[in-house]
DNA sequence: GTCTATATCCTGATAGAC
DNA sequence: GTCTATCAGGATATAGAC
């Protein structure tokens, strides 16, 4: 490659503003001025500032759900556990890189979702999504479909708070909640959501443990 | 009252804007042309855009987070889905109002949490989190602070997620998951939450049902 | 309280020299 | 590929007539 320099830092520049910022609060003039860049160098490169915000995405989101489908692939006769394994941990190791700005943008997207980004929604995570509702429900058969997009929906939701805003935690907790490593958070998370995916479909019915 | 009637359309305009946009996507002039009134109005009557943002949250989080406080007094000797659902219920009937609005302004901010909001988050949230966390803890005595706050946060993440995108659940499930109404998408999380927040702390020890 | 008009600044995007 | 200069328009906010 000739000089892939200037798209990079671009790219890693606009990954920590929007983590900080959001997509609509950041500007094209504060982005190159951060990566130390012209101005014009983001139309040059990417065409415009919504391919920008794409591409941003797509380099980090694409690893992540190849991981999952392998993950996926290489299991035999799975647990539900081991399938909601294989669908959160590699989105929550991105928490530990780049001192986290991937992972806050990708809490971001899923909580944002601006409309602009909404086919490549669809794109990147229909048929996943898909897969991973069907291997569920293989893992635990009286789960209905409909219960199963609904707590799959709810652990989206709990993993996106959690890579958007888990570095929050200490402070509202009063400093009751440290954060631990990645791996802890990992564990929590896993089994925070095999027991509600597990849990039966009216709460009156809970058995107490 | 002499005339509430701008201040109070302005409110719904914004309400409206934020839910699909967002708040910096949205433009005074935008809100000010679908209100029906004039752009100078809003800095009349609230001084700038970030202080209608506050107002906007604030006139609909203040009802939510007394009538939780007031659920959670009620409670006699609860039971760890008594406390859920006293934290849980109040916000999730929002999504029946006003074409769920507001319910996505909620899941928005939450998720959002745009740097001006921060000592607005604390002041509303703070001492509220703290006094469910204790509410949880008394009803579940071996779940230590730790994981307390942690599982809240999942929580309050899966909350956030629903209010905000379960609209587009029937879309991505390919119709597998048409949304019912709120008091069963209230029982379907309500039960989520409390099966999460009952599983043993490291997953490996969940037990088979 | 409501309006018009405008001040001041910032936005994304582009043309064209180098 | 990188730069300067700039376009055309939108942003918040405000001054001042009514």
């Amino acid at each position: 490659m000739p000089a892939p320099e200037t798209k990079d830092t671009i790219l890693d520049a606009a990954e920590a503003l929007f983590a900080e910022q959001g997509f609509a609060a950041t500007s094209l003039r504060q982005l190159t001025q951060r990566a130390g860049v012209n101005l014009a160098s983001v139309n040059y490169h990417f065409g415009s500032k919504e391919a920008l915000v794409k591409e941003v995405l797509r380099r980090r989101i694409e690893p992540i759900n190849a991981e999952r489908r392998r993950r996926l692939e290489a299991l035999d006769a799975p647990s539900l556990e081991d399938v909601v394994r294989a669908f959160l941990e590699p989105a929550l190791r991105a928490i530990g890189h780049r001192g986290g700005g991937m992972a806050r943008v990708f809490g971001r997207v899923t909580a944002e979702q601006p409309a602009f980004l909404r086919e490549f929604f669809f794109e990147h995570f229909g048929a996943l999504a898909q897969r991973f509702i069907d291997a569920m429900r293989t893992a635990a058969p009286d789960l209905d479909a409909r219960a199963a997009w609904l707590r799959m929906h709810f652990t989206v939701g709990a993993m996106a708070h959690t890579l958007q805003s888990s570095h929050m935690l200490t402070e509202i907790s009063g400093g009751a909640c440290e954060l631990g490593d990645e791996a802890e958070l990992v564990e929590q998370l896993v089994a925070y959501a095999v027991g509600g995916l597990r849990a039966s479909a009216r709460a009156g019915e809970e058995q107490q443990r």
